[in-house]
DNA sequence: ACCATACATGCAGAACCGTGCAAGAACAGG
DNA sequence: CCTGTTCTTGCACGGTTCTGCATGTATGGT
């Protein structure tokens, strides 16, 4: 039995069961506690369990099948996301899109803040669980699979009843020229629609997707507050954005 | 029983029914009145309780943990979503509610299942993320952090528009004069939309809720066509509500 | 005031944990 | 192909934590 597939066996059981006992475990798969126990250790360390006396249980229950799937947030996508989620003000009304980055604002944001989250992202609503003060809307519609969000008629309309202060949007591409882009219209849509509901909008773009640009365009850079970016500080791309008056916000 | 899990247990248990008696628990269980005292002590010092003569209640009257609900029967549960998956045919339309019990009827549908799922829940949203046949829509609204799902008015505005063949919900208590009930008027609210909009409305109640009522009623029984529970074959109560036409489904 | 029940405490046995260690597998370099 | 290195795994050991029982005390009802 190879090592990654234990661990996916344990992840599954988890995700399955609810819970893992060491000793049971062991005895089906015919090894020993001790690398149970290390493997559970591992898994506790990254954050896709939570480690008991006697066994393992979810982290958080709700969304512990997306995270056994989903890798830990890269390093850049951490600090992106933890410059965004200082923009946030107690008290105050976010909109934040659905994805990856915007799981890692959820993380980046304290425990114990109070405020108002509105998203079309179940997964972002899910994992809002456990902000204990904030108050998390959720905008219906069609879920869109491959990026897990809600889109279409239904989520454009139910995002008319909203505003906020801040709103914070992933996208999968940010060109001079081409400006921000993703790859599906109905996302692109629905971010156009949720920046329309916020006094100010910022971009979330990872280093990665500098200089990029999908099919189909969300905004262009006029229409945005800023960008958040862990990109090289003289980054061509970014300082021609900085010409043009979008303001920078970079990771450190 | 991971003594983790026996907390959970606890939490779970004193959100639901707003107490917890020492020695009813312990029997539950199978555990000493001992151990349950020494976890009540516990939870007591971290506030998550107040520790009360005989037993505990909660700290305070709103407080409801989602988290700890998730560990409660998973066995009961488990078998009663089988049944409920079962009901689902191949390209019709479901509405399902959320809580563990739903969760358990998503684990337990085919992954391959062609169908439209209805549903207010970002938890169950989330998990049929990896159901790549399954269509899925979200009702939104607010999120009730108690039990994250979508109520209100704007989440029962929403319900109005879709219809469906099939609703499975789930309640806290079936009790033969309160009927189907629930410990939150909003959800309750939202359940009772949820099941105008399907031809068939089936509720899933494991064992423990049989013969417990909570203080919101859901429906009464004469509305819904079915009860799906892993309940004692001779449970009077559930006899009771067959004599009153409301067909059973039992696990075996 | 009395009694039944619930409680805290101490204790012993059991279960669980981390660490160190050695045997073996995987692997890179010569 | 051999050898040294690294990583993994299981075992042994000592320490910690948990659990149920026994004891004596506190509490609430009658």
């Amino acid at each position: 039995m190879l090592a990654a597939e234990r661990r996916d066996h344990l992840l599954a059981l988890l995700a399955r069961e609810g819970k893992i006992i060491a000793k049971d475990v062991a005895a089906e798969l015919g090894i020993s506690e001790d690398s149970v126990r290390r493997d559970l250790r591992d898994l506790a360390g990254e954050g896709l369990c939570q480690r008991v006396y006697g066994g393992a249980l979810p982290v958080s229950p709700a969304v512990v099948d997306y995270h056994a799937r989903q890798a830990v947030a890269p390093d850049g996508k951490r600090k992106v996301a933890a410059v965004a989620a200082g923009l946030v003000r107690p008290g105050g009304a976010l909109i934040l899109d659905g994805g990856t980055t915007a799981l890692a604002v959820v993380h980046a944001l304290p425990q114990d803040l109070a405020c108002t989250v509105i998203t079309h992202s179940p997964t972002i609503a899910a994992a809002l669980l456990d902000h204990p003060q904030a108050e998390v809307f959720l905008l219906g519609g069609r879920i869109f699979k491959h990026s897990a969000v809600a889109c279409g008629a239904a989520a454009v309309e139910a995002a008319q009843n909203v505003s906020a202060d801040l709103c914070l949007l992933g996208v999968t591409g940010v060109h001079p020229e081409a400006g921000l882009t993703t790859g599906d219209p109905e996302e692109a849509a629905m971010k156009r629609a949720l920046a329309a509901r916020a006094a100010d909008t910022y971009v979330l773009a990872s280093s990665e997707k500098i200089g990029t640009a999908s099919r189909f365009r969300v905004l262009p850079f006029e229409e945005i507050s800023g960008l958040i970016t862990d990109a090289a500080p003289h980054d061509p791309v970014i300082e021609q954005l900085a010409a043009r008056g979008v303001e920078i916000l970079m990771t450190d």
